[in-house]
This record gives C-alpha cells, sequence and structure tokens, in this order.
DNA sequence: GCTTGCGCCTAAATCGATTTAGCATTTCCC
DNA sequence: GGGAAATGCTAAATCGATTTAGGCGCAAGC
C-alpha cells in the first residue's frame, strides 16, 4: 500500500524527483515515448518512479485538457439510495440515456451515470454540495432524513426530485392520494372487509402517502380503519414474517395493500404456507415496482406510478432547469396506473 | 432550446459579451456577489447573459480548481450492460463502497459509481478509451461482441474484469466447468433422465460455459446429451414461451437447468402452466443471480458463484491494479456455491 | 488639500496534465 | 572540416473556473 504522502503525488513531483521535465513523464504515461524518442533508460527510470511513489493521475485535470472545445460535455446523474428497487433505476437511467441521446448533437453530449447513497445519509455524499461533480441530477428514493437535508439546502446545480415533494426543488410524483385510492377500490371490488395495509418500518413520502390515502379511502366508503402490518424492512422475508404473525393475530384478515411489491411478494408466501387462497380468502393489491411482478404466483395485481410518464416528465424538467428555461421549481403529478391481474 | 454555436459557452464567453472580466461572472456564479460587492445592475447583466447564452459550467475545470490538493480521489466506475441482472450490480457497489470507503484515509478518497453501455455496444461508450473519465473500472455482464473489443484493445487504466476470461485483463470467475457440473449432478440425484438445458439466444461467456459443461458432465455419467431449449431473451416470459414450446415437443422432459435466474422462473411458470409438478416431475436448478430466489414458487435450486467472494477478489485485484502492484493480469477462480431449495 | 475609506471591479496565479515548438548535442556523410 | 540529420530532452501554452491581492475613482473627514 502506497504510504501516505502529505501532498498527491503529480507529475511534477515525479519529474522533480527524478530531475527530468514533466513533459517527459506525461509522454511515458501516455506511452508515446518511442514516437517522442525519449532515452530507454529515462523511460525505464520514470517508470520506476510513477511506481514507487504511487501516482494516481487526476481525471479531472486530463478532462479538462483532453476535451474537445467544440463539444460541451454535461453531466448528468441519478442519485439513489442502495436500498432502492434497482430495475426502476435501471429503467430510469435507460430512459434518460434514450432521451440524452436524442438530444446530443455534434456539438453537446451528455453522460449520465449512476450514484448511491445509503438511505437516509444522502447529506454524507461526498462532492454533492460542490456543483463540481454533476451539472444536474435526478434524485429518487430519498428517506425523511435525506428529504430534510435537501429541504435546508439548495444544492448549486439542475436538480428534479422523484416521488416527493421539496419546495426548494422541481418534483415529480404520483398524484397524492391517488395510488392508495385505487388500492382500497380494487380491494372492495373484492369484497374485502378486513383488509391491511402492509408498510416498512422506514416509510418514504410515497409509501407513507399510499397508507394514509388508503385509510381514509376506505373510511369515505364507510369501512374500518385498516390493520397496520409492519415489516422491519424491505425484503420479502421482512413481509412474510410480519404477515404470517398478523394472520395469527387476524385469522380474518380477507386484504392486503402491500405498499411495496417486495413486501407484496413476501406476503403472497406468508399467505401460501398458511394455506389462504389469493385472491379467494385473501386478495393483494401491490404497487408495481417489481420487474416480474406478473410472474409472481399468482401475478400481482398493481397500482402504481406510470414510469414512462414519470420518467419523460423528470427528463423534461431536468432539461427545462439546466438550460435556466424555468427558474422557478414546479410539481408534477402523474396519476397511477392500474394493473389488474390475479391477485386481486 | 439553446441554439448550437460554434464554441463552447465559457465564462470568459460571457465576460466578453459584456465587457466585464471572467472574475465578475464566476463570482456571480457562486453567489458570491454580495460578499464581493458586485453592483446589482452589474449581476443582473450577467445573470441575464448566462441565461441567454445557455452556459452549462465545465465541471472538469471546476473540479480541477476546487479539489483539496491535500487528498487524492480516485475516480472508480462499475461498467455492465442495461441487461444486466441488476441487483447484482447493486450488491457489487455496495460491496465496492465499503473496501472503498475501510481504505479512505484523510488523504485518500475514491467515488464509485455505475456506467451502462448497451448489451454489445460496449465500444460506443463515450470517454471509455482516453483515460480521463476513471482510475479504475469493473466490467461486468459484456456479451461476446464487447469481450471482443476488449481483447483488442488495452483500456489505459486499472480493469478488472468479471465473468470471463481476456488476457490482456485480469479476470474475476467462476471456476470454469463447476456450475454446469453441479447442476448435472443435482439433476442426476433427482433421477432426471431427460434434462434439458434452457438458454438465451445471446450467451455470455459464462452463460456458454454453464451450458457446455452441463452437457459434458452428463456425457461423462453416461447419460445422453440434454435438449437445448432456446429462449428469445433473458426474461421470465421468453423463457416461459420457450419452455412451454419445449413440453409439447418433448414431454418427457424431467429436469430444466436454466443459466439465469430470470429464465428459470419463467420455466417455473410455464411447468406450472402445463400441470407439470417442481421438483417431482420436473426438477429446476437456476444459478443463483436472482435476489428472490428463495421466494419463487417452489424456491428455486441454485448453483453459482459465491458473489461475496468474488467481488472481494475483484476489489483486491482492482487496487493491486490501480497501486501498480501488480502489471501482469491475472485470473481468480471462484467455486461457485450450491444453495439447495425446494426446485431440485 | 490631503488622507482615509468605501464601492466596484480586474489582473494574474492556480489546479494537473498534455502537447507543440524548438533548443542543445551528437553523429553522419561527403 | 562543415553542413545536415538524428537524438533526447525542455519551456511554455493550454484547457475553464476560481480566488487572492490589489487598483481606481469618488466621497467623507480633518
Amino acid at each position: 500500500m502506497a504510504r501516505a504522502e502529505k501532498r498527491p503525488v503529480t507529475v511534477r513531483t515525479i519529474a522533480e524527483h527524478l530531475g527530468v521535465s514533466p513533459a517527459a513523464v506525461s509522454t511515458v504515461l501516455a506511452n508515446r515515448h518511442e514516437e517522442r524518442r525519449l532515452a530507454p533508460a529515462t523511460v525505464e527510470r520514470i517508470r520506476q518512479a510513477v511506481r514507487e511513489l504511487g501516482y494516481v493521475p487526476n481525471v479531472a485535470a486530463r478532462r479538462l485538457r483532453a476535451h474537445d472545445p467544440e463539444v460541451r460535455h454535461a453531466e448528468l446523474g441519478i442519485l439513489t439510495s442502495f436500498e432502492a428497487p434497482l430495475f426502476l433505476v435501471s429503467r430510469t437511467l435507460r430512459m434518460v440515456q434514450e432521451a440524452v441521446d436524442a438530444r446530443s448533437t455534434g456539438g453537446r453530449k451528455f453522460s449520465v451515470s449512476i450514484d448511491m447513497f445509503h438511505a437516509g445519509r444522502l447529506a454524507e455524499m461526498p462532492g454533492l454540495l460542490s456543483a463540481s461533480r454533476f451539472n444536474g441530477v435526478i434524485i429518487a428514493n430519498t428517506l425523511p432524513d435525506d428529504d430534510a437535508f435537501l429541504r435546508a439546502t439548495t444544492l448549486p446545480y439542475a436538480v428534479v426530485v422523484q416521488g416527493r415533494r421539496l419546495a426548494n426543488y422541481s418534483c415529480v410524483l404520483e398524484t397524492p392520494g391517488e395510488g392508495g385510492r385505487q388500492a382500497a377500490k380494487l380491494l372492495r371490488a373484492r369484497r374485502s372487509v378486513r383488509p391491511a395495509v402492509l408498510v416498512p418500518a422506514l416509510l418514504t413520502e410515497t409509501t407513507a402517502d399510499r397508507a394514509t390515502a388508503f385509510a381514509s379511502a376506505l373510511q369515505a366508503a364507510g369501512q374500518p380503519q385498516p390493520a397496520r402490518i409492519q415489516a422491519d424492512g424491505f425484503s420479502p422475508a421482512a413481509g412474510a414474517a410480519a404477515v404470517a404473525a398478523h394472520l395469527r393475530r387476524e385469522p380474518d384478515c380477507d386484504g392486503i395493500f402491500a405498499v411495496t411489491d417486495t413486501l407484496a411478494l413476501g406476503a403472497l408466501h406468508a399467505l401460501k404456507a398458511a394455506g389462504r387462497a389469493v385472491p379467494e380468502k385473501v386478495a393483494v393489491v401491490g404497487v408495481g415496482d417489481h420487474e416480474h411482478a406478473d410472474f409472481f404466483d399468482p401475478p400481482l395485481t398493481c397500482v402504481g406510478p406510470a414510469y414512462e410518464r414519470v420518467v419523460a416528465e423528470i427528463v423534461t424538467l431536468l432539461f427545462e432547469v439546466m438550460n435556466r428555461r424555468r427558474v422557478r421549481p414546479t410539481e408534477v403529478f402523474v396519476p397511477p396506473s392500474v394493473v389488474r391481474r390475479a391477485s386481486a
């Protein structure tokens, strides 16, 4: 392991160390020493020093120097938590990439990459505050702590937030309340009279909204409040354990609205283990955030945002903000879609 | 949309346009005009010009200037295809992030991000060849075209390849042949005598290796060659369609080895639809690349790499290559693990 | 009238790597 | 022996943004 010197090793450091010029070092690093006729002995000395001093090139400097000055390059990022449903992120990336390719011309290029943070610890992400990493970002899958941080800080570059409402940024999200209302409607259509809502311990703004809207939709329809099943985490295992425990306490449960599909997958598992037929005995509704919800057993009926439209809106907004054609933040609501499959 | 001017708009462009200095423009962009006492009228003129000319900051230049010279910053990337099983990528990222955090000190920082390319079109990834984007990368989920490209090009920075053998790079992969052999063993233990192997149309090196090793293991055991079921893509739907067709042609099929879990998921679906009990009538083996394989119906028995170890080896190698402690590429094999669940 | 202070702005250095033009030597050849 | 060519290297400019030190002009104060 390289020793921790005070100052980073640059091309100049190496040059001074050997008594040659930075040009010579750079030449060797780029493997151009043949065409530039450096003496083999010098090349070897430089190589050695590069190794011994633990040189790490500065990519920012290289880019600055190397970039084609005819081309404007913009860096876009998708910031999401490790704990997020990944397939949505990859779908977002793919759609952003397409949108961005469509806007690329000879004189304008974009790069898109995914950066992840631990849910609730967005604030610790290095370089987030400094405007020297991204020209624009999409932030998704934040927890309330992250939202609080974002509300308190105005990042010095273009930002679009997915799935929550923050006054200082442009946001795109599912029409508030609609997901929960639709879920209630689906379960009532199945004649569920003792429905429950399955939630993770840590709720995002979106999942919390679904749960509360579900409860008030039931109330508005004159039904009793749903039982609240709280799972330890987001995984199917957590969902299964929580539902199994609930079925023991409330054997009459006849409907479950799971605020994420992974929890719904666990619920299906627990119901099967307990011998309850889905949807005959217990109807189950998820939210369409799992890639393979139609291959669950039974296939999962979902309410949830129309991701195509959500991503399209996000990209449009992001470009407006980046181009400074939009200065005041705005909110865009996308109504959830309903996909009926077998589970409800 | 901003017009496509010849030269990119820089701070200097704006300054010259207005007859002020670049310092003034920069001051306004950083919102430091109050403390630096720029006249409000000037601030407004600059803001206007910034908007009109469509200025996009150059993040490379900002980083170069802004970085703390006491800290050496390394950029790491995970390069993977859009079509890859994402949960593996996120797991890799998480483990890389941890490994990297452990190696971060006051004087040494790392950033890790995911960049994606279309399977088979790695070569089109912008900036891949130029050493000005990453200090080191992990490349995973490539198709043969990508491998050919990589074999022909030696990227000018640290590279570790996951899941295939390329002579010019360090590689980490499942012990060749072992996955297929273990799958054959599992199916023979289930007394499957007419097994089939389910493959996607486009095989990666790893999936191809699994299929051929499976065939030769059967042969070595004196069994006939397995039928080859070819699915259109990697999705469960493709797998289900291919398996349904196969069952019509070969009703006696009693075992399936699917070279990816998503295909296995489709197979389970098709078998259920055809009324074949799993594992009693048909045993199914997957490869452990799906996050929720133990929540499939029935839970999927898998052979596949021990990802923890794979990622650990990759990270170790990547740092060795970056620090120039390793110059000659090497290959590391990780024996596959076997997870017995209900499907075989 | 001369200093002091303030308001407003600029020149120039800097970050790290790369490349171009070109300067000394040495070698070659007639 | 003299010019030409080859060899081996360096100085300095450059990429774009930021910041520090400081300049100029005008008003206030003594």
